[in-house]
DNA sequence: GAATTCAGCGTACAGGTGTTAGCTGATCTT
DNA sequence: AAGATCAGCTAACACCTGTACGCTGAATTC
């Protein structure tokens, strides 16, 4: 708001159609189809301008997309981010991580399927755009074995390269699922990473000895 | 062959075109189009048909990509299941299976990143066929840890679970990469695999103590 | 206050889509 | 040998797609 004062009316109501067209397409993505049928005309009818008006914000359908995996990231790291300091008042790291993070995906979960989706689909621009999404994830969690738990960085690296593989991998098993049965997932998820976890503590120790 | 000839001519070609439907949905699929930005035209075009007779062997295109699920399922399995007959004659099992899944996903990309792809998107029937998919690996991982290994069953199945996760998310990360990172991807996984065992084993002594 | 910018619009086009209806002729059945 | 079956065909339909072009009128700039 105060910062669209110093926009100007025009450029401040570009904005709002832009995010129109943002909410339309995750609007059309919680439903069953995927990012890459969703169509131009259809998006820009829902967001309520003309389908040539698309153009005034997107090049084409993919720079939509594009925008839709960085801000779907950028919303869940702040998040997670949040969770962290939280802990500091007390509570396990991997516990509340993974509850946040569990939220997060029941939350959105529209936005949440285009990240994982577009991972393994289309074009290879978006796979990287995703792939950087993940890597983000990764090196949080490097930094925080490396600097709180002082692990060797190749294992610190190889750790959280698999403790994302199975918190996002969990996160896609929670799609068709109600609330008690995605606590479940959660509880799992939680033991696993401590399973992993506990795997590395082992590997370290041989190591020293 | 053989098996043909009892079938008689008719259904002979008729199995030859269905074949060919398959091949040629395979064929686009490895292009950067995702499944559901697949043309049932553009499918029949290519198989050498009339669109209008794709419906004499399948009666939508989701029945066609639930197939394809189901033939690369199938022919994995039996890869893994070749692969580890192999090790009774002396390797590690865990090597072994993780090289001949890297082998298939780069021998049959396409395919595989159907799998990958379904599990998160589009409809919830093919959520379900792949998640079959992943269960029936999951179901043979826990076989051969409880019965060769010894783990309870709570534990053989988290950590069965786990490794799945973390397989299938690697053969993800090997779609744009050549064969050397994909032997360092392999290796990679072989160690993460092998976290989560040692990780499984130090669980399992803490609680025998 | 005049000139410029530009978000959004309407029209139009060429091409693709899934699907229906009905025909043909080879294969199978009896 | 006669009749039934059925894989594959052509033609046609109603509809949706992305995008090019040029206009309008309000916001902005000078």
């Amino acid at each position: 708001m105060e910062k669209a004062q110093t926009l100007g009316v025009r450029a401040q109501q570009k904005e709002k159609t832009r995010r129109a067209l943002i909410n339309a397409a995750m609007n059309q993505l919680s439903a069953e189809t995927g990012f890459s049928s969703l169509s131009l005309r259809e998006v820009a009818r829902e967001a309520g301008i003309a389908p040539t008006s698309f153009y005034r914000h997107f090049r084409n359908m993919d720079e939509l997309g594009l925008t839709l995996v960085d801000e779907c990231g950028l919303t869940l790291r702040q998040l997670l981010r949040q969770a962290r300091q939280r802990i500091d008042k007390g509570g396990s790291i991997i516990r509340v991580s993974i509850e946040t993070f569990m939220q997060f995906v029941a939350d959105n979960t529209a936005i949440f399927r285009l990240l994982l989706q577009e991972r393994t689909g289309r074009s290879r621009e978006f796979r990287k755009a995703v792939e950087r999404e993940l890597e983000h994830f990764k090196a949080e969690l490097i930094e925080y074995l490396r600097d709180e738990q002082g692990f060797s960085a190749r294992l610190a690296d190889l750790q959280s390269d698999a403790i994302v593989k199975i918190v996002f991998s969990a996160g896609a098993d929670c799609f068709d699922v109600d609330d008690t049965q995605r606590l479940q997932i959660a509880e799992q998820t939680i033991q696993q990473v401590r399973l992993v976890a506990r795997g590395a503590e082992a590997t370290r120790r041989a190591k020293v000895e």
